[in-house]
DNA sequence: TACCAGGTGGAGT
DNA sequence: ACTCCACATGGT
């Protein structure tokens, strides 16, 4: 594959030379995993190769470490002269990462400083905003593997085909496709009660053309309130959407992981999640929602790790 | 076997 | 306004 010329796979897709995707500060593995599978986006995948391959609007990529520690991405060739330029998009590429995390107020928080230098590089995704709703409606209480589950069923079921073969090879449905599944073939995608409220969202997106856009494009306060009208979206899903799907770093979706980093790092123990949004919106600003993903991040591998001890200790004792 | 997962909505106080 | 709980499903 070093010469000039495409690559064909194993499943006969035919696939653009590896290019260099420009990239401020590219993150090494462990943060490229977190940036892809840490529970912003849940159409990547690592594949055996040790390559990731994502799918999202009418994109397919793979991507991959090269010399330096620079990424690389290739595409179906069909679609490799709009992949670049749209991969850019999607990681924000027009932004340094460092110089974000430099504007987050860590000189007065250690254990912001801490979580920052664990994740170098760490970037918030510009995904589109209909799949970034449709995503996190099937999140509620599920873990990230059975939300990317959950993607993956959709995509196949319902969603149009994107390049000819090889995973992922499906986009995931429109709105408007959504509309015409009735629940019982959503159910069938294993989305569980969220059925309901995915059917429920696509009947009032489907009737009403251009609302999801006009909120994505509304002040902050107005649309997060729009969002918490659809039904299955409160104020986490809500804040999620409008943090990975419409670039609005002041969102500050509190889940449980969030919950437990406040409590156990920021002494907020027993706080309700509306008023640890408020304390989390006021005490890191404008970026509040790039803090939330290194807390995230950080509190996750805290606990990893936290548990992998305990293994080692029962295993050394009995 | 219980308990938990990037929660939300409805009912009952 | 606040508390409690059902809601599907799969993993530990």
């Amino acid at each position: 594959m070093g010469q000039a010329g495409i690559a064909r796979g194993a499943t006969g897709t035919a696939w653009s030379p590896w290019a260099p995707l420009p990239l401020a500060m590219p993150p090494d593995s462990e943060v490229l995993a977190e940036i892809l599978g840490g529970g912003q986006a849940f159409r990547w995948r690592l594949e055996p190769g040790g390559e990731w391959s994502g799918a999202w609007s009418r994109n397919r990529v793979r991507l991959r470490h090269g010399p330096e520690g620079a990424l690389e991405w290739s595409a179906p060739m069909a679609l490799a002269a709009a992949s670049g330029p749209a991969l850019g998009d999607y990681l924000d590429s027009g932004r340094d990462p460092r110089e974000l995390a430099d504007n987050l107020p860590w000189r007065s928080d250690p254990h912001l400083a801490r979580c920052i230098a664990s994740f170098p590089g760490l970037r918030i995704l510009r995904q589109p905003l209909g799949e970034t709703l449709l995503c996190f409606l099937c999140s509620a209480t599920k873990r990230i593997v059975q939300i990317k589950q959950m993607a993956a069923l959709l995509a196949e079921a319902h969603g149009s085909r994107i390049g000819s073969e090889g995973e992922p090879a499906h986009a995931l449905p429109t709105w408007q496709e959504l509309a015409e599944v009735s629940e019982a073939d959503l159910r069938a995608c294993r989305l569980g009660f969220r059925a309901r409220h995915v059917h429920l969202t696509a009947r009032f997106l489907a009737a009403n053309p251009g609302w999801l856009e006009e909120t994505g494009g509304a002040p902050y306060p107005e649309a997060r309130q729009r969002l918490c009208q659809l039904p299955g979206v409160g104020e986490k899903v809500a804040d999620c959407v409008l943090l990975f799907g419409a670039g609005r770093l002041e969102a500050f979706p509190v889940d449980v992981w969030i919950l437990k980093a406040m409590s156990r790092r920021y002494g907020l123990e027993g706080w309700k999640p509306a008023q640890v949004a408020q304390f989390g919106r006021s005490h890191f600003g404008a970026l509040a929602g790039l803090a939330q993903q290194y807390l995230f991040a950080w509190e996750r591998m805290w606990e990893k790790a936290e548990s992998g001890n305990r293994k080692s200790e029962k295993k050394q004792i009995g």
